[in-house]
DNA sequence: TTTAATGCAAAGTGTTTGCACTATA
DNA sequence: TATAGTGCAAACACTTTGCATTAAA
């Protein structure tokens, strides 16, 4: 508990340095997304958060800011828009590519690639109940150099 | 062009086999997928036909339809959803999940990551030189039992 | 000739915005 | 006390549905 009061100082600590304040509405998100842990859509948080008098907009206006500033990633699925705190995510994958005429391994780094994949992360979570820690990826085929 | 007829009659069969009828606005929806061999929003396909007077609740019924029949595979990202024929895709690469408590290895089949994955590649291949022929991931963690 | 499919318009979703008011820094 | 943030309701965009009509088998 002590370290949820921890974690949104550390976000009102960013909010403030960009001009924003940190608002009873703003700390309400958060630490609902801090406590449940998982990934909620909009209306699952006002359905949390209403009887506080928070009002859906401001979820959703909050939801958008939290994005620019990385503290909230959104995933999108067939059921809808989900949104998770990404900041203290720990997550994270290496991609490497084998060249499979030399040899040759290299790493690959494309971010918004592994962003994307993080992100079905949860909905393979969530429909198999599986709990992924990490992941690799390889990619195989000819470096520029093999390809001739 | 001859191929696109074909493919069109292969998905006509389908279409009667289950007691649905080929009509001319799903004909020249499956065109425009086959055509444009690229993933389409509800909208665009619209605008593409609406001067053949076809309307969008049509097109809505049909790409609704063409899922649940397998033919057609949505894609949902943060512009939005998108369409594309998922049933003379050649695309593939495989997804394994590792329990590393009992060593479980399980296929994961997430469409939508696979396709994003794939689009990426493309963006990869521009930037590094490479060719990439093939793609495999790995997955670990802890499965639904390991978890408790 | 039977029954699935269509176009249109109306109704539903989920999301964003304008505005007067409130609360943070 | 200046200005960012709020709730509410209206507006918006996307999607689905009801119904009279059309067309495929």
């Amino acid at each position: 508990m002590e370290e949820i009061k921890e974690k949104i100082n550390y976000i009102k600590k960013i909010l403030l340095s960009k001009g924003y304040k940190m608002t009873i509405q703003r700390n309400e998100i958060i630490k609902l997304l801090l406590i449940t842990e998982k990934h909620l859509m909009a209306d699952e948080m006002y359905h949390e958060l209403k009887n506080k008098g928070i009002g859906l907009a401001t979820i959703y206006r909050n939801l958008e800011l939290f994005k620019e500033l990385n503290i909230v990633r959104e995933i999108n699925s067939i059921e809808g828009r989900y949104f998770e705190l990404k900041i203290f995510s720990k997550k994270c994958m290496d991609i490497h590519f084998k060249c499979s005429k030399c040899g040759k391994i290299e790493d690959i780094y494309e971010h918004d690639m592994i962003y994307n994949i993080l992100n079905y992360n949860r909905v393979i979570e969530n429909n198999t109940g599986y709990e992924i820690k990490d992941v690799s990826m390889i990619m195989k085929g000819l470096c520029n150099k093999c390809r001739g």
